[in-house]
DNA sequence: CTTTAAATCACTGTTTTTGGTGAGCAATAA
DNA sequence: TTATTGCTCACCAAAAACAGTGATTTAAAG
């Protein structure tokens, strides 16, 4: 008996989930959560196999708590389920101690599968998301890739250009030399490779810097 | 029997909420689409009550598919879909033709008794939603609403800013003076509210005239 | 057949961004 | 200890964006 545990902070597809999975005799599900405290909360004090986790949720995302989780309950298998087959999301959630990743647009059977590989010990990656994971893979070779890190002043003043304040509003309001802001800027626009503040702000949200 | 139509492009979602539709008795899910056109070629050919519609799906969305449908299938009733509490959204698709609109964040229960709603001949908005509605509503009194439509030649200069084209590069492309150009990004950011470029890409997102 | 709206182009400034280069300081990792 | 990284600041010239105003043509709407 496979004890399964739901993360989705929409509580419809917990709903159908549920539902679509306890049609299946060999599994039950012990618990839903609508974000990451929940899933810490609950892995505590019940006993789980394995926690279908939605990578997209408010307060604890999905790839915080799968960090937390596999620090705190490493038995537990953390599944990671998206609807974007995004490399960052998939390597970042396999970094974070992830098993599995599977995209929402597919149907239950890669769902099942999953979930069963991960219970007798081993990975699951759905085909797109191997793909993907493959192509990144293939373009970080030829040097296309390569996606820097942003420092946490980088981000801050990435929302504030995003926001449409200039340099010199942003320098105001962090208190910080107009100087500094234009490096600042000129290293978002190296980092995020925009040659312009639109592209910046545009990659950003691609990249999902900005939601 | 109420016979019941899913289109959502996300498979897992589709067969979640099957799952959940067929253990009530007096539903039946004739039918699932991952797409505007699979709604309408199946409706065509098939009897069908209601159609739980998400707005986001690729190639033809629910808001296109609700006019196309409402417009041949006057019949069928129209149950709108999505995980965005987001006034144009419900607007849009309401205008469009469905009768009711709930979010995918709310449970199962409210999904059952949007069904029950139409399908007796009323209409249903979820809670959120009428909340939404009736905010905007009283903002757009207050002055600070006001979305104007922006011409398609807007739109396809917008994309070209967003892409980190500059007004020189624009012009080129789009075989136009400079002028045009600039004319066109000023209109753009009077329309947007927008005080620069990059505040323009970012309400543009936010406002999901890009994606 | 008008009135309106979209799309086109023009001129003239001012402000902001961008690119290039360089450097000091503090915290931290190797 | 040394190397690296993040944050800070500086200067300057060229390019681009921004603001304000006005005007013509064409197509759709009334």
């Amino acid at each position: 008996m496979v004890k399964v545990l739901i993360a989705d902070d929409h509580q419809m597809f917990v709903d159908g989930l549920k539902s679509l999975l306890v049609e299946e005799k060999d599994m039950c599900v012990v618990g839903e959560a609508k974000n990451g405290y929940e899933v810490l909360e609950i892995c505590s004090h019940e006993d789980v196999d394995i926690v279908i986790m939605d990578i997209n949720m408010p307060q604890m995302d999905g790839i915080q708590t799968s960090r937390e989780l596999s620090k705190k309950h490493p038995s537990v298998k953390i599944l990671g389920l998206s609807m974007y087959n995004d490399r960052d999301y998939i390597s970042d959630i396999l970094k974070a101690g992830a098993r599995g990743y599977v995209l929402k647009n597919t149907g239950k059977e890669s769902l099942l599968s999953a979930i069963a590989s991960l219970q007798s010990g081993s990975n699951y990656l759905s085909e797109e998301a191997s793909k993907t994971l493959l192509n990144s893979f293939m373009k970080s070779h030829s040097g296309e890739q390569m996606l820097e890190k942003l420092s946490d002043r980088e981000k801050e003043v990435l929302e504030c250009i995003a926001s449409g304040l200039t340099t010199h509003e942003i320098a105001d309001k962090l208190f910080i030399s107009k100087n500094t802001v234009e490096t600042h800027r000129k290293n978002l626009l190296y980092k995020l490779k925009a040659k312009n503040t639109a592209e910046l702000v545009n990659n950003a949200y691609k990249q999902r810097l900005i939601q």
